[in-house]
RNA sequence: GGCGGCAUAGCCAAGUGGUAAGGCAGAGGACUGCAAAUCCUCCAUUCCCCAGUUCAAAUCUGGGUGCCGCCUCCA
């Protein structure tokens, strides 16, 4: 397994530090609003990461942070006249309303910054103790001088970045680069007491005080966006490697941006796109094939064209699903055939599994791994179109075991839900919302058959295009009629 | 100013030394009452430009052009 790894630029032999498990940290949002589609973007690809650990049989340790004490969250619950705790929270429910949509998998662990205070505070006592940090008026702040490997994950001097500092410079600070790792509270914010008086934690401190307790030093992927490089994880290492002279991740993965119009989509720049502003629009499925469907280093670009195209491209996966389905119930024949009919299908199941393996393993290359999904749905296109109305039971096996392998490649990319009942995949596209429609487009269909029956085209027509315009799609085939909603 | 990334068909997008995956769109064919779905065939002599290394380059080196990002909150 190659994974891409930011502090050394390279791609390397993934090795984790305790055999047959993985601990992974991916930061997680500050929840003051709603989240964006840039946001989706790592939730869903580090979710597909974790998915493919446990297909390969890993134990993972997922953890992902909440941060819910901020300047953005005091600012909004301000405007609101809320409490910022409550406006937090409020927005941590939200989060999970779309990451759930998403069919992004729960972390093992949602630690909040709200409730690790005290491991905060240790952790900035160590460094303090340690001459890493230095209080004044109540804030503390690291000391950037006192670790000489600051600036080795985002590959910059202190001194580069000081010559082009945008920052204004606080005369407090013994250098410029200094960062704050406990903040005073000003009236009205919420606070909590300390060693250097009331205050709350600065922005980089809580990830490192909660990926140790939770994961511990030298814990395997430390995950997040580009923009997170620096300063964010930046500081991260520099506390956690400060305070523990030991390694802080091994292995850090940055996905890169969703573009609008090729311009990064932020919150600064006011050109985002809500999570359920894209979900009222466009089916959730669709959504994620979409965001996997391009390298996560690469950026992305958005808008609605592009989801159509996914959406296409999706569809093809599930009517060949449906197809799959279809075969499956069919009644299943002792004789054999004359001519077999699945030539080489069990050799090429095997193949395109390898190299799905291959795709994934190969620093995730998710754009890959949907092609040999592509290559799997026309198999079992052309498998299925030779059956002809009936199975062998040689050919039952081989149907189940094209449906596994449909499976495994489903559940790595989190694409469609099963139905626990059934052990199926389900394709919201097929089947009716309700007993009364579903009995309503069965009769409609057999009046139809009628009419064809007694070639009156016009009739049979006149019915299919009505339906049509309902969004109702009726395919014939030799085995009968197949109806689908419009995908 | 410092640091970094990207440039592949109409569109999206893999591919980092061995002669251009896949998807969408498009064309033709099979199937069909006609469709739809599906299958088959076609659709980049060429990978931003120039020079170089090499038996061999989209892939490596140098130069150029264009776009983007980080250095300030941001996934």
């Amino acid at each position: 397994m190659q994974i891409y790894n930011t502090l050394t630029k390279t791609k390397e032999e993934f090795v984790p530090r305790d055999k047959g498990q993985v601990s992974m940290y991916v930061c997680g949002p500050t929840t003051y609003n709603f989240i964006h589609l840039g946001n989706a973007r790592p939730l869903v690809f580090f979710d597909t990461v974790r998915r493919y650990f446990i297909y390969k049989g890993y134990q993972v340790n997922f953890v992902q942070n909440f941060t819910d004490v901020d300047d953005k969250i005091i600012n909004r619950a301000r405007e609101e006249k809320t409490d910022p705790l409550e406006l937090a929270q409020k927005y941590i429910r939200e989060f999970f309303a779309d990451a759930d949509a998403l069919n992004v998998m729960r972390a093992d662990t949602h630690p909040k910054v709200s409730e690790h205070i005290p491991e905060i505070i240790d952790l900035i006592k160590k460094l303090e103790q340690q001459g890493h940090a230095y209080a004044v008026d109540g804030d503390v702040y690291f000391a950037v001088r006192s670790f000489p490997a600051y600036g080795k994950l985002s590959g910059r001097s202190l001194e580069d970045m000081q010559a082009g500092a945008r920052v204004e410079v606080d005369p407090r600070k013994k250098d410029p680069m200094d960062f704050a790792l406990w903040k005073a509270a000003k009236p009205g914010e919420p606070s909590w007491d300390s060693p250097w008086g009331p205050g709350r934690p600065g922005w980089h401190i809580e990830c490192s005080a909660m990926a140790e307790k939770y994961l511990g030093s030298g814990f395997d992927i430390h995950g997040g966006g580009f923009d997170l490089i620096f300063p964010h994880h930046e500081n991260e290492i520099a506390q956690s490697e400060a305070a523990c002279g030991e390694p802080f991740a091994r292995y850090w993965m940055h996905n890169g941006f969703i573009t609008v119009n090729q311009e990064k989509m932020s919150k600064s720049l006011g050109n985002f796109f809500l999570v359920r502003e894209i979900l009222a629009k466009f089916p959730p499925d669709v959504v994620r094939w979409y965001l996997l469907s391009t390298h996560y280093r690469s950026p992305l670009d958005f808008d609605d064209e592009k989801l159509v195209m996914a959406g296409k491209g999706l569809d093809r996966i599930k009517t060949a699903l449906r197809l799959l389905y279809e075969a499956m119930e069919l009644p299943v024949y002792q004789e054999e055939r004359e001519k077999p009919v699945a030539d080489g299908l069990e050799e090429k199941l095997a193949t395109l599994r390898l190299e799905f393996e291959k795709a994934m393993e190969d620093d995730f290359n998710t754009a890959l791994a949907i092609s040999v999904f592509f290559e799997l749905a026309k198999e079992i296109n052309i498998f299925v179109g030779k059956l002809g109305g009936k199975v062998t039971s040689e050919e039952k096996k081989l149907l189940d075991k094209a449906h596994a392998l449909v499976k495994d490649f489903n559940c790595v990319l989190g694409i469609l839900k099963e139905d626990k009942m059934t052990g199926r995949l389900l394709i919201d596209a097929a089947g009716a919302d309700d007993k009364l429609t579903e009995g309503l487009i069965q009769l409609i269909i057999k009046i139809r058959q009628e009419a064809r029956s007694k070639k009156d085209w016009a009739t049979a027509d006149t019915i299919r295009d009505g339906l049509k315009e309902l969004g109702i799609i009726l395919e014939d085939t030799p085995q009968g009629v197949r109806w689908k909603k419009q995908g």
